[in-house]
DNA sequence: AGTGACATTTTACAAGCGTAAAACATTAAT
DNA sequence: ATTAATGTTTTACGCTTGTAAAATGTCACT
């Protein structure tokens, strides 16, 4: 299913993309290098590898390039969730949600959130 | 954070393991070799390679090992789950549920076990 | 037309992973 | 004691990943 298996110092650079839209190596690595402790050459790699990978395009502008998502992000977020649902859960939500609950690491605002989703959902059906 | 790392095909042995309390290799290769298309020779591999990282421990029995899980199981799922949830969701749960809700994958049981887990919640409190 | 400056593309390399066969050790049976 | 059987431990190997430098291409200016 993951058409386009992204690694995950990988998904660093696709997530500046999806939030930026469109941007040169350079606005990419500005984003996400330093944050990581990385090297302008290393960020060109993993541009490199998604172009490679189908993941990102690259459009000609002058002498550089723009890159911009082939990816869709939701998609992305969804497979990558439904894979550790799958392999820790039993493939479903509202186990994580008991497991995270029974540890005590529900936020306040995690349970606030929650009730409020869970009585919109109600109201829709 | 995760003192020792497992890898995916790792852990699917560690499960075994942790549902089987203790089992001998042998036991462990009936559990998980031929649904995941393994050979033998793969899981003493996987089993090895997790004695190395001290994830679990061999005691001698006679002329064969049994293993036994050293690294905890509810921990090692929070880890895993807190992990997903940082890189994806801001380190919270509630967006995550949020993200499943908006595409349609909650289903009628989740919906139902969450209601139920939160009300469980606002009374304990 | 040649040279800097800047950008992109190639190449590198060690560690980890998935996958497994080969080698080695130990016990049971002859 | 030897051998066959049964376990365990080592070794192997190609691929991906993280990390980055080297090489190459391309404008802009003299």
């Amino acid at each position: 299913m993951p058409q386009i298996a992204i690694s995950q110092a990988e998904s660093v650079v696709m997530q500046a993309l999806w939030s930026a839209g469109s941007a040169t190596a350079e606005d990419i690595i500005a984003e996400v290098a330093s944050a990581n402790a990385w090297q302008e050459a290393t960020v060109r790699t993993l541009i490199n590898r998604l172009l490679n990978k189908g993941a990102i395009a690259a459009e000609r502008d002058g002498r550089r390039n723009l890159y911009r998502p082939i990816m869709v992000e939701s998609e992305w977020v969804t497979e990558e969730s439904a894979g550790l649902l799958a392999r820790l859960f039993g493939g479903r939500v509202a186990p994580l949600v008991a497991h995270f609950s029974q540890e005590g690491k529900l936020s306040p605002e995690d349970i606030r959130d929650l009730k409020k989703l869970i009585g919109k959902i109600d109201d829709g059906q």
